[in-house]
DNA sequence: TTGTAAGCGTTATCAA
DNA sequence: TTGATAACGCTTACAA
């Protein structure tokens, strides 16, 4: 009990909660008794009276289903680092989508843990079900990069289509006209805008895209391995590979290393979001560096605004939103395009 | 109130707590009311009554400080599946280990958060400071592969100096007698016993090891490829590199692909964790896999029985502790050594 | 085997 | 601007 410390007893508690009213003198009585003693307020009390948790809970795939864990860590950190800003914990929460009980499990989440709100990270930022269930429980979410109806929710995101188009260009500006894209699940949405992004891009430049230059992938190195070998066993192969994740990306830069072709000179590489692979892979890669920690950072904050000021009823007003820059990460696997043949 | 469906009010607490003295019929009861009101206990309640939080806290060195966020991971889906079985929840706690003040930092921690207990994986599963903050409030702590002193608390590990050794005697019985190692800070205590296991290999094979041979790597791309340049520098240069995790042993490729050595016909490499990146780099990475997560079920465990057991009064008994088994990957990065010179 | 009553350390309510 | 006092929903005695 600080409360010895000063001289009153429900003041502490208004000073800990910044709460008005309070003569600064008092305030700063409390404070110093509080530092001498090392006090700090029970968290289970706290929830217990005020209903609230300041538990956060984070939706993400099941990693040992997840082809690249490393998105992952990074919107650990930007997440954690809000959480610790204001006083919050993340409590983690991996989920496998498809299991048909999904939307049971999160509803018992929500009644066991008494989260005061949820963060969704793709590609659980687009299941229907697991929105459904959180919406039922009224609490706030906010999702991050979704694909099909952004307005559902507060979201943070950036310009995936954009930024596919900026690499095709990219890859345009070297030379390369034959340019093969490996896609991933669209039900990813970012997937969809990548696709997109290049789609675009090949018309409004007046390069055809044929049809089997068109990969589908997963998201792993083996399905961008699979897909490039599949283009190079084309009669005319292409001379650039741009996959939708650095992983596939990898993937491709193992298939040309296999045949005995040399990244960039005979075959360039690109890739997307700037993982923790891409400094891995022998040239460096050329890709697309996603601000994930800070989309991470953005969607806390978000989402801790939400849950300090109207708990959770909708007063009719857009929900906002926040879109963060890509960057074009140039390394060594792309370079100008081989002369015509 | 699920008494309102049973006959009882306590008799709740004690069905939920799986306490004796419960007749199986109201037992039974009480079970079904449950399940009709989709009740479960408040969490926060439970803890300021029963002083206990059922919250544990996982310890790792900030993640943007570290080279090898993968490892982090594996320990959180072993951890979580854990804490998911037996009713916890797991708080992430990243630390800056060489910021003077952690000491602080964690006795903050345990105040505010009154997690139960403490998880600490490596490098921080050495910091002095740490343990030493954790011991002063008397709770329960297990560490994940000590360096030093294992028999300070509950530790969970595997023998990296034998898998270290196995690996380096693969490489022997491969043909190669000029074998590179890339150490990394001694101070990670695993890095200490791989390094030993290779030096043991070498003399029990009658190798001797050059000096030169032995690179100072700190577990990056970057350093391993350091390294491996000055081994290829030298005037008899190694036909294999032993790199001590495999972020370096990536970098080593990535050295041998610059000087359009070929993997493995001109050089050999191998890693040490099977980590993802093990299975991006080109060819595949021939390493020691460690059972990561199950390390983390198995320290997760150990830390629980000791939460729900004596609530942190050490008496007497010597630590419990837990040998988990590694296991060679052969993979294609290493191969017979070129015939001799 | 079961129930009653007294806290646990906060916040919310309402008076002072 | 402050301070009693009653919740909050459990667990832990202790009694029945």
């Amino acid at each position: 009990m600080a409360r010895r410390a000063g001289v009153s007893i429900k003041t502490v508690s208004r000073v800990l909660n910044n709460e008005p009213n309070v003569r600064p003198v008092k305030r700063q009585q409390v404070l110093e008794a509080a530092r001498a003693l090392n006090y700090s307020p029970n968290i289970s009390a706290r929830s217990l009276a005020g209903d609230k948790s300041f538990l956060i809970a984070l939706l993400y795939r099941d990693p040992s289903l997840d082809p690249s864990p490393n998105y992952i860590s990074y919107v650990q950190i930007g997440a954690l680092a809000k959480c610790r800003q204001y006083g919050f914990y993340l409590l983690l929460e991996p989920y496998d989508m498809h299991d048909p009980d999904v939307e049971n499990e999160v509803q018992r989440l929500i009644i066991r843990s008494r989260v005061d709100g949820l963060i969704l990270i793709p590609p659980i930022s687009d299941s229907d079900a697991i929105m459904r269930a959180i919406e039922a429980s009224g609490l706030p979410y906010v999702r991050i990069a979704p694909g099909d109806e952004p307005d559902r929710a507060p979201h943070v995101f950036m310009d995936d289509r954009q930024a596919a188009y900026d690499m095709t260009e990219h890859l345009l500006k070297l030379g390369h006209r034959r340019i093969g894209f490996i896609k991933a699940h669209l039900d990813h949405g970012a997937a969809q805008f990548r696709l997109e992004g290049f789609q675009t891009a090949m018309a409004e430049h007046n390069v055809p895209v044929d049809p089997p230059l068109v990969g589908q992938g997963d998201f792993t190195v083996e399905s961008g391995m699979r897909c490039t070998e599949a283009f190079l066993d084309l009669p005319t192969p292409p001379t650039a590979v741009f996959a939708a994740n650095d992983e596939m990306a990898a993937g491709a830069i193992a298939a040309a290393h296999k045949r005995g072709l040399a990244v960039p000179a005979d075959l360039c590489v690109s890739g997307f979001d700037d993982s923790s692979v891409a400094a891995v892979t022998w040239p460096p890669l050329t890709t697309v560096h996603q601000p994930i920690a800070e989309m991470a950072e953005a969607a806390t904050e978000l989402l801790i605004e939400r849950i300090k000021g109207h708990k959770s009823d909708e007063t009719g007003d857009r929900f906002p939103s926040r879109q963060l820059d890509y960057r074009i990460v140039v390394r060594d696997s792309t370079a100008t395009a081989p002369a015509e043949a």
